[in-house]
DNA sequence: TAAAACAGACTGATCGGTCTGTTTTATTTT
DNA sequence: AAAATAAAACAGACCGATCAGTCTGTTTTA
């Protein structure tokens, strides 16, 4: 289980963000994490105050991960309106590579209450983020046109979670056609 | 805590839905559920056979409630197109009513793996037939109307929750319309 | 008078988190 | 290069609390 080559917090931190997306943030413990990233109980709470921190520390990473796979992934086209429609292929790739587990962020706001003020504005900030990306990759575009390519780029990513299928990013792409 | 006007078991089921929707199924305890359910432990036990068993109870419960609210609320009006749009003043007013809390099947969907069959299926289920009942308003249009006005609807709701604010039901209404 | 609901003790396991003390690793000084 | 030393990671006992679930026996209801 020990896989020494990285220093123990980077274990740590990759072990939780693959238990905290394919479980769930409480169904996860912090022995199964110490156990399968090979690290003492101590050296967990060395570098990470709380079992909230390292949820933190997960969706912060996440966050950059993501990003940046998203990003290189659109790059590779230049024209504004294929980098849309590469966008979506993003969302195939990311369900074939990820199982169709969905979006890391959406699955931590299901078990979170508006009261964890620290995770949801994270979680509201990446999401604003996404939203912002996608706005400026047609800039001269209407408002009403920004936000309807982020909601089906969001169903499309959540719902292809649900049913286990890339039918609603196939769909959506052909939605997106109509609309460009 | 006790409201003795209902029998025990519905009091274990609506106080079960209550909090699983609120807190979401893992972060909800046995202990907590019987304690405001004013209900003998023994009690919960009798009736349902084990945590999950309540949640199956609890999507159930959920399903039908959802809907007969849903259809009595865009059944008020009859032209196809104007119970669409009523259709996302039904997610208006649940988001008023439920301070935002999106989705109980797209909530526990996130806490819960491929593996839970049972929950799994469930909630697919639920999905399909908001989808069919979607389509069905509009029997001779495309399918590709259909799902986008399906998949418009479910970010509608889950986006909302994300923001805990009405604008994506009202974009998502004016999207509607220039699709119509 | 029988069924249902009650209170609450009890199980073994696990929870998140703290603490002690040993071993390993890396850096510094000789 | 070898020895001294400081820092990091280690194992694992331990804490009180809670977990889901079982069981006994009493009280309420029908």
């Amino acid at each position: 289980m020990k896989q020494k080559a990285v220093d123990p917090k980077t274990r740590i931190l990759e072990t939780a963000t693959r238990l905290f997306y394919t479980q769930g943030y409480h169904a996860t413990g912090i022995n199964q994490i110490i156990q399968e990233a090979g690290v003492a109980r101590a050296s967990l709470y060395t570098h990470y105050q709380s079992k909230e921190e390292l949820c933190i520390a997960f969706l912060n990473f996440r966050h950059v991960y993501w990003f940046k796979c998203f990003r290189e992934f659109i790059g590779a086209v230049t024209d504004p309106e294929q980098q849309l429609m590469t966008a979506f292929d993003f969302l195939i790739s990311m369900n074939d590579k990820e199982d169709f587990r969905g979006c890391a962020f959406m699955n931590i706001l299901s078990e979170i209450s508006p009261a964890d003020t620290t995770l949801y504005t994270i979680i509201q900030h990446h999401k604003q983020n996404l939203r912002d990306t996608l706005a400026s990759i047609l800039p001269h575009h209407t408002q009403l046109l920004k936000d309807h390519i982020y909601l089906l780029f969001e169903s499309a990513m959540l719902e292809s979670h649900l049913y286990r299928n890339q039918w609603p990013v196939l769909q959506a792409k052909k939605m997106l056609k109509t609309l460009l």
